[in-house]
RNA sequence: AGCCCUGUGGUGUAGUGGUUCAACAUUCUGGCCUUUGGAGCCAGCGACAGCGGUUCGAAUCCGCUCAGGGCUGCCA
């Protein structure tokens, strides 16, 4: 919101500007998004659903929410329902102006009446592979139905009888007449209406034929008073045909505006490749984390508002392009940076017995819950002779540049004590306890005599932490571009290390009270969500991002 | 081959003929700071597809070339 002023117009914005500038619509904005009920969203459908939603609410216009429900053979109910909640739960309103195409089902067969009134219409008996030979190719010319040339009654009685259902699939259709030598190819007499004896999600049985995109979508716009039907480049050869419909049945025109969709490296963003992982099982289902799917990110713990931040940034264009993960995942760290509260939560625990603290004692000490935003107050962490830290935070013989633990060396443990190493217990060859002192005068982490320690490290107190099933992602892929190399299986690309569960996982007390959803930082691990799976002693956690990691950088060289 | 669209650092965008013109974000490299090796701060690397033309002056206008994408569903 803030940056919406400040930042430049993409050419969707500016042309809008124009328009409002020459009073072109009187004034109106009116956009819509128009998803087919057929799949459950993905951010490229956030970047379209941003750019309708976002454009109306700065220019104080409004955008619908439009089913576009012409092919029964493909859509569900199913799919309404979490369309909306996906919109919604990405923060935009449709208010009361939800549509489905269905709707119009009435108008749009009157349209086609006319059309065949004026002889711009008509029925072919053709055959689906007869209609393809005849539309010729992308160099060679069509050719022109028999069929074409029928007379207006005739062709008025026949689109009747195809509404009443008196003949079979394929049999007939209902095509405009245009010419079948256009060099555009859906200038070449296309399909209007097609017979399908097949139950609508919403109309049922009414209808025996139901109306082709092109000849649907136009007149959707046209009847809401859409002014800006924004869509995606394929349509751009389609343009032609959307303003010869409008233009013929001499009905309000709104302008088709083309952008270019949206994709990100190591993921996929079809449809059908998404579908194709998850009956393959590769993926639990459309709401995997791994998944770009509006509700796969959700259970993953992206925040919506970084949806829209990253959405906003990528900005848009006419230019097929291939966004970097790098920026969602920048934007996902940004907001949960400021948001997310901080917690303690060990991965790969190693016990760790402080041998000059009493037994039995527990004292609280208190941790920041976040230091980018002072209102989210403090909390109470438990202190106690055992702890868990993580097994990489110790090591035996420490290279240069590791400032973590090792024998005889003092670090901090964060909110708590400096704490020295003295010995570590070993069994077949590997670490399996540390037995370390505290410096009791460094309560709280700070040391009265100023001496500072090299690094602080994260821990739980073992008696109160609780147990906790942690699943760590990666990208789904192992190269930027699956889909770029062609006649190979997407499967040769999928990284086996995409998933990766940690169940023995140790984490502070307070956790408990999180719901399913929430989203909240371990502080030195990384951003982390309750998984909605988790139950009263099955304690689930996605993580969602790592934090950037120095680290990992100095190990890699 | 026909038609349509598009070429600015690695990536995504800004720049719409002239002392704010090559900017911003991200990535990457250094450094500062730090009770998260997080965050933050500072610095650095890095681009106008090519060739002509118009002009005093071109990333910007024109032409050609090259490159990339889309179009031959009774899908959307």
């Amino acid at each position: 919101m803030t940056t919406s002023n400040t930042k430049a117009k993409d050419f969707i914005r500016e042309i809008i500007d124009e328009d409002l500038k020459k009073d072109k619509y009187n004034g109106r904005v009116q956009t819509r998004f128009p998803p087919e009920p057929n799949g459950y969203l993905h951010i490229g459908h956030a970047k379209s659903i941003c750019l309708n939603f976002g454009i109306a609410n700065e220019c104080q216009g409004l955008c619908n929410l439009r089913f576009d429900d012409t092919n029964p053979i493909k859509e569900e109910e199913e799919y309404v329902q979490s369309i909306k909640d996906d919109i919604q739960w990405l923060g935009f309103d449709w208010d009361n102006r939800l549509f489905f195409a269905s709707d119009y089902f009435d108008q749009i067969y009157d349209y086609a009446i006319q059309l065949v009134k004026e002889g711009m219409a008509y029925v072919d008996d053709l055959q689906a592979d007869e209609i393809s030979n005849y539309r010729g190719t992308l160099i060679q010319p069509g050719k022109n139905s028999p069929y074409r040339e029928r007379s207006i009654k005739e062709n008025l009685e026949l689109l009747k009888r195809m509404k009443a259902g008196e003949f079979a699939d394929g049999e007939k259709v209902l095509r405009a007449k245009i010419d079948m030598t256009h060099p555009n190819l859906n200038m070449r007499d296309p399909i209007m209406y097609r017979i399908l004896h097949t139950s609508h999600h919403r109309t049922k049985n009414e209808w025996y034929i139901y109306p082709m995109y092109d000849w649907a979508h136009g007149l959707e716009d046209s009847i809401e008073g859409i002014t800006h039907s924004i869509c995606t480049l394929e349509f751009e050869n389609h343009r032609p045909l959307y303003d010869w419909f409008l233009e013929k049945l001499g009905v309000y025109q709104p302008q088709q505006i083309e952008f270019a969709r949206l994709n990100i490296t190591y993921t996929v963003m079809s449809k059908r490749m998404l579908l194709e992982i998850i009956n393959k099982g590769i993926v639990s289902g459309w709401d995997d984390p791994r998944l770009p799917t509006l509700r796969g990110m959700r259970r993953r713990g992206y925040p919506p508002q970084a949806i829209r931040n990253f959405c906003r940034r990528i900005g848009v264009s006419k230019v097929n392009s291939m966004v970097d993960i790098e920026i969602l995942e920048h934007c996902i760290r940004d907001e949960l940076n400021k948001t997310a509260p901080r917690f303690m939560g060990v991965l790969n625990p190693l016990k760790v017995v402080i041998t000059n603290y009493p037994i039995g004692k527990v004292e609280e000490l208190e941790g920041i819950n976040n230091p980018e935003n002072p209102s989210a107050g403090t909390r109470k962490i438990p202190f106690s002779r055992i702890l868990y830290i993580e097994k990489e935070d110790f090591m035996e013989e420490p290279p240069k540049k590791f400032y973590r633990l090792a024998p005889g060396r003092e670090v901090r443990l964060r909110y708590a004590f400096f704490i020295t190493c003295q010995k570590a217990i070993m069994k077949n060859n590997e670490v399996i306890e540390l037995r370390c002192t505290i410096d009791p005068e460094t309560h709280g982490g700070y040391a009265p005599d100023g001496r500072k320690v090299k690094s602080t490290i994260h821990w739980v107190s073992a008696p109160q932490a609780l147990n906790a099933e942690i699943r760590l992602y990666n990208h789904l892929f192992t190269v930027p571009n699956p889909t770029g190399q062609n006649n190979v299986d997407l499967k040769e690309f999928i990284n086996p290390q995409s998933l990766e569960i940690l169940k023995k996982c140790k984490v502070e007390p307070m956790v408990q009270n999180l719901k399913p959803f929430s989203r909240f930082q371990f502080e030195r691990k990384g951003y982390f969500c309750i998984d909605p799976d988790t139950t009263e002693n099955n304690l689930i956690i996605n993580q969602t991002i790592g934090l950037k990691d120095t680290w990992a950088k100095i190990k890699k060289k």
